[in-house]
RNA sequence: GGGUAGGUAGCGAAGUGGUUAAACGCAUCAGACUGUAAAUCUGACGGCUACGGCCUUCGGAGGUUCGAAUCCUUCCCUACCCA
């Protein structure tokens, strides 16, 4: 049933950052092996951010890995947690989620989730179902286990203590909340990143003070956002959604910086090893404009989450835009009444494609805006709308305006 | 409970009675150059405008003043120190 455990451990290293410990894994896997019981693998997601992106998909492709092999894949939505609102990371206070959300979330996450697992083999679980069975008495004797020295160790605890940022107490109880995911699913092997290695270990700790077996920790690189500095995340506008548009998807990559390139392709791709190699080569071959390395990316990105043949047309529509500086086929349409000639400011505004008028007249005056592909510099000038007619704001905006 | 330092636009950070819609940096947007890469250059970056201006902002609420982000009162929030 299962392959063999040299087999399972090739796979499972790849693009991986660290396993620990590695031999505890291997045991793990010939002990499945031999009883042919699978491991049970767990990935926590997070109910209050319910937007997938390649940054998630990272660890969700591993997860699927495991899957594949014959591991049973455990998604832990953290409900309970989310709905006294993560106060982790840089986020300020987020808001508080209800029970109906996080489930609406947890739904929308399961849902974007099985573009990349294998649906009929996920067990999903909520985890206020034994967090929110704990008494007070419980998370006391749970906080006990663990001294305010070891929390304190985490990094960006550390960090923020430092900085004199504030860090609420209740912080401290997220990695134990989250250890106790671990303990109620028995968890064989539990995934992340990198910035998630200290709460995974603590998982190690806490199952062992339940009579537990450990859980191997696996954590993922961090994939950059694609400004290339900072982790990708939505909330810095720097993400590639696995929901996006294939015009969005295509077209986010190609602005990835080359130095991300390859990592894109070892994180988000399953591109066989050796054509991984043979990219790093090309990379490296300075006759090689990395811009056709980076469409092989797009490419392959937009038709793992839509098909080739979109990522075709994704791709010969990008180049009507940006290369021969035309007009694309599929573009949003709006109907307005027909007339003689209506403001160029009034226009974008009441086409939604600025927010304001002094955006958009700062639009016209800095010869951002064309109307059938001549550029209007002038505030003051009136359009008619007589015709069918093609209005661009910015790079990238266009809506085709149909008179009625 | 006591003390000290703080809370300024998306972020960081100046400003301490008028000439401040608020320096500067980052981020962002538009334009040039390009490969929607990097780097670089130019401009914009609260809202409305008859383009002359007008209105709304500096943790909240009051107050002093011709005039406040700047002074006073009070409240809320944060960090650190003492207990």
């Amino acid at each position: 049933m299962f392959p063999p455990l040299n087999e399972q451990m090739d796979v499972i290293r790849r693009g991986t950052s660290e396993i620990i410990p590695e031999e505890d894994l291997a045991r793990k896997i010939e002990k499945a092996v031999r009883t042919n019981i699978p491991m049970n693998v767990k990935l926590g997601c997070d109910p209050s951010r319910p937007d997938l992106h390649l940054g998630h998909s990272v660890v969700l492709r591993k997860l699927r890995q495991f899957q594949d092999l014959g591991h049973q894949a455990i998604l832990i939505v953290g409900d309970f947690t989310g709905m006294i609102g993560d106060p982790s990371g840089k986020s300020k206070t987020r808001p508080s989620l209800t029970l109906e959300d996080t489930r609406k979330n947890g739904q929308s996450y399961f849902e974007q989730a099985v573009t990349i697992l294998d649906a009929a083999k996920i067990r999903m679980v909520y985890n206020s179902e034994w967090l929110g069975a704990m008494s007070f008495a419980d998370v006391i004797k749970l906080a006990s286990k663990y001294t305010v020295a070891r929390m304190l160790e985490r990094d960006d605890f550390t960090n923020r203590y430092r900085a004199g940022e504030p860090i609420s107490v209740h912080e401290f109880l997220y990695p134990l909340a989250q250890a106790m995911d671990s303990v109620a699913i028995n968890s064989d092997v539990e995934l992340g990143g990198t910035d998630q290695k200290f709460n995974l270990l603590v998982g190690r700790d806490i199952q062992r003070e339940f009579g537990k077996e450990p859980q191997v920790i696996l954590t993922m690189p961090i994939l950059p956002g694609t400004d290339g500095v900072e982790k990708m995340s939505k909330s810095l506008d720097n993400y590639i959604g696995i929901s996006d548009s294939p015009k969005d998807i295509y077209g986010k990559t190609l602005s990835i910086p080359d130095k991300l390139i390859y990592d894109y392709f070892v994180l988000a791709t399953s591109i066989p090893n050796d054509e991984l190699t043979e990219i790093k080569q090309r990379l490296a071959d300075p006759t090689v404009n990395p811009r056709d390395i980076k469409r092989r990316l797009a490419r392959t990105l937009v038709g793992m989450y839509h098909t080739q043949e979109i990522a075709q047309h994704a791709e010969n529509e990008f180049d009507t835009i940006f290369i021969k500086k035309d007009v694309p086929d599929d573009i949003p349409e709006i109907q307005l009444a027909r007339t003689d000639g209506v403001n160029i400011v009034q226009l974008i505004v009441d086409t939604a494609l600025a927010e304001s008028k002094s955006e958009a007249r700062r639009l016209v005056e800095q010869g951002g805006v064309s109307v059938n592909g001549d550029k209007i510099a002038d505030p003051k000038a009136l359009v008619p709308i007589l015709d069918t007619t093609i209005l661009k704001v910015g790079k990238r905006k266009f809506l085709k305006i149909i008179p009625i």
